[in-house]
DNA sequence: ATGCATGAGAC
DNA sequence: TCTCATGCATA
C-alpha cells in the first residue's frame, strides 16, 4: 500500500517545497541569491564521475544505493571523441547500433570472439553531424525519427511497465532481509525455450539479421507487449513465459545484486561488452537497449522497479549467451534503422557553474519556473538548461537517496528541504562518510539535514544491516 | 561510467 | 511541469 516508489506523494516529498514559492526566499533577491558561482559550502560538492554511491535527499523513486560493483572489468578506452562538437542542435541518424566501441570489444573478449560489429558510431554519424550540425534551432520540431525496427513491436514494454503489488519498501537494503524468498528465480521460461534469435545456427554469412529481427515479439518477447501497465496487480505472472513485466516482481535486493554480479562477470567471460548484450536484447525480445542501461543495471544505478523489469530479459539473455554454441552471433545483427532526429548539443558545464548550481539545488531542490529563470540568468545558462539539471539532479539524488521504509522516509525528508538558508552548509561533510566506499571521494549530494549514519549504513550495506533495523 | 537530453505518462 | 526510463555524448 504505500510503496513509496509509486505514490506520487511521496516522490515528491523529498523536494516538495510548496510549490507556490518555495525557494522564493533562497533565491529572492536576498543576499543567498547571489549565490557566487564558486562558491560551495564544499569542494567535493563538484562530484565527478567517481561512483559516488552516497546518498542524497529524496527517496521517492527507489533506486539501488550500492556502489557500483567495482569490478574489473573497465570501460577501457572508449571511443574517441573526435567528432568535432557541432556547435548547435545537431541531427543524428543513428544508421545502426552497433554497440560499443568494436575496439573495445575486441580488446575484452577473450580471443576470437570479437564481434564483426561494423562500425562505430562516429563512423557513422559524422558524416552527416557536419552537414547539419547547424540547422540549429528546431531539434524539437521533427522527430521523424524512426525507431528501431524491432522496437516498434516492443517498445511498449518500456512504457508497460506495471508495478507489481509485490513492490514495497521491504525491498531496500535496510530492509531487505523482509524480502520475499526469490520465489521463482524467475526464469522458468528462461533460456530453457531457448530463444529463437540465439538458437538459428548462426547463418555464417552474416545475415543473421532476419533470425534476429524475426523476433516474433510473440514468443521472443512474450514479456514486452504483454505488458499491461494499468494490471499492476499481478500476482506473479510468469506464466505465459511473460518474462519481462510478469517477471519482475518477486526480487529481493539481494538477488538483484547478486545477479547484476552475476552477469557483469559472465558478459565479460563470454567476451561480450555492454553494449553488445543491449543489443542481443533486442534481438532476442525486441527491445533494444543501450550501453548506458546495462551498466547501469550492473552497477545497480536503476531504480528497482526498473531493475526488476530487466531483470529478466537480461537472466535469458544470460541463459542464452551461455548455453548458446555461438554467442557471438547474439549480437551479430545489423540493425538497420533510421533516427533523424535532432539532439541538442551536450551542454557541458564548468565546474563553477555546477558548483553554483548545486547550491542551488541545496537551498532549493524543485524551483519554479521563476526561480529557475533567476537562476538561469544568474548563471548565464539557458532556461531550459538549467531546469534539466535540476531534474536530472533530483533524479539522482534519488537514485542514491536513502532506502528508508515509507514513515522514516516520509519523516525524513518531510524537513529536509526547509528553509533555503545559505547559511547553514547543507551538505554535511560526514555524511559521506560511509566506508563501503572504496576510493570514492564523497558524494557530494544534497542531504537532508536529518541524517542518521546508522540508517546509511544500512543504506550502503544491506547484507551486512540488514539485521540492524528491528 | 556518467552528465545532459528526450519523451511518454501522470498530475 | 514533473517523474521516470532511457539514450547520446563524453570524460
Amino acid at each position: 500500500m504505500s510503496d513509496r516508489s509509486q505514490s506520487p506523494e511521496c516522490q515528491s516529498r523529498p523536494y516538495d517545497f510548496s510549490r507556490a514559492g518555495p525557494c522564493a526566499q533562497a533565491l529572492g533577491q536576498d543576499s543567498s541569491f547571489q549565490l557566487p558561482h564558486g562558491v560551495l559550502p564544499d569542494p567535493s560538492l563538484l562530484y565527478n564521475k567517481t561512483a559516488y554511491g552516497g546518498i542524497t535527499s529524496a527517496s521517492a523513486q527507489t533506486f539501488f544505493p550500492f556502489p557500483p560493483m567495482a569490478g574489473d572489468y573497465r570501460g577501457a578506452d572508449l571511443q574517441a571523441g573526435e567528432f568535432g562538437q557541432p556547435k548547435h542542435w545537431y541531427p543524428f541518424a543513428a544508421t545502426e547500433y552497433t554497440g560499443q566501441v568494436p575496439g573495445v570489444t575486441a580488446a575484452s573478449q577473450p580471443t576470437n570472439l570479437s564481434p564483426p560489429i561494423a562500425e562505430t558510431r562516429e563512423q557513422i554519424k559524422m558524416p552527416e553531424i557536419k552537414t547539419e550540425k547547424d540547422t540549429g534551432d528546431d531539434y524539437s520540431a521533427e522527430i521523424k525519427g524512426q525507431q528501431y525496427l524491432t522496437s516498434s513491436a516492443s517498445a511498449a514494454m518500456a512504457h508497460g511497465v506495471f508495478y507489481p503489488a509485490a513492490w514495497n519498501p521491504s525491498f531496500w537494503p535496510g530492509i531487505a532481509h523482509i524480502t520475499q524468498p526469490g520465489i521463482s528465480n524467475q526464469n522458468p521460461s528462461t533460456s530453457s525455450a531457448s530463444s529463437p534469435s540465439m538458437s538459428p545456427s548462426p547463418p555464417s554469412n552474416g545475415l543473421p539479421g532476419n533470425a534476429f529481427f524475426s523476433v516474433n515479439p510473440t514468443q521472443a518477447a512474450p514479456g514486452p507487449q504483454t505488458q499491461n501497465p494499468a494490471t499492476s496487480t499481478r500476482s506473479s505472472g510468469s506464466s505465459s513465459g511473460g518474462c519481462s513485466d510478469s517477471e519482475e516482481e518477486n526480487l529481493s535486493t539481494e538477488e538483484l545484486e547478486q545477479f547484476a554480479k552475476e552477469l557483469k562477470h559472465k558478459r565479460i567471460t563470454l567476451g561480450f561488452t555492454q553494449a553488445d548484450v543491449g543489443l542481443a536484447l533486442g534481438n532476442l525480445y525486441g527491445k533494444m537497449f543501450s550501453q548506458t542501461t546495462i551498466c547501469r543495471f550492473e552497477a545497480l544505478q536503476l531504480s528497482f522497479k526498473n531493475m526488476c523489469k530487466l531483470k529478466p530479459l537480461l537472466q535469458r539473455w544470460l541463459n542464452e549467451a551461455e548455453t548458446s554454441d555461438n554467442p557471438q552471433d547474439m549480437y551479430k545483427i545489423e540493425r538497420v534503422f533510421v533516427d533523424t532526429r535532432k539532439r541538442k548539443r551536450r551542454t557541458s558545464l564548468e565546474g563553477a557553474v555546477r558548483s553554483a548550481l548545486e547550491s542551488y539545488f541545496i537551498k532549493c531542490p524543485k524551483p519554479n519556473t521563476q526561480e529557475i529563470t533567476h537562476i538561469s540568468d544568474d548563471l548565464g545558462l539557458e532556461r531550459d538548461v538549467v531546469r534539466v539539471w535540476f531534474c536530472n539532479r533530483r533524479q539522482k539524488g534519488k537514485r542514491l537517496a536513502l532506502p528508508l521504509d515509507e514513515e522514516c522516509d516520509g519523516q525524513y525528508y518531510e524537513q529536509s528541504p526547509s528553509p533555503l538558508n545559505m547559511s547553514h552548509s547543507p551538505i554535511p561533510s560526514q555524511s559521506y562518510q560511509v566506508s563501503g566506499y572504496p576510493g570514492g571521494p564523497p558524494p557530494t549530494l544534497y542531504m537532508p539535514s536529518l541524517h542518521r549514519p546508522d540508517v546509511l549504513k544500512q543504506a550502503l550495506h544491506p547484507g551486512l544491516v540488514g539485521h540492524m533495523t528491528g
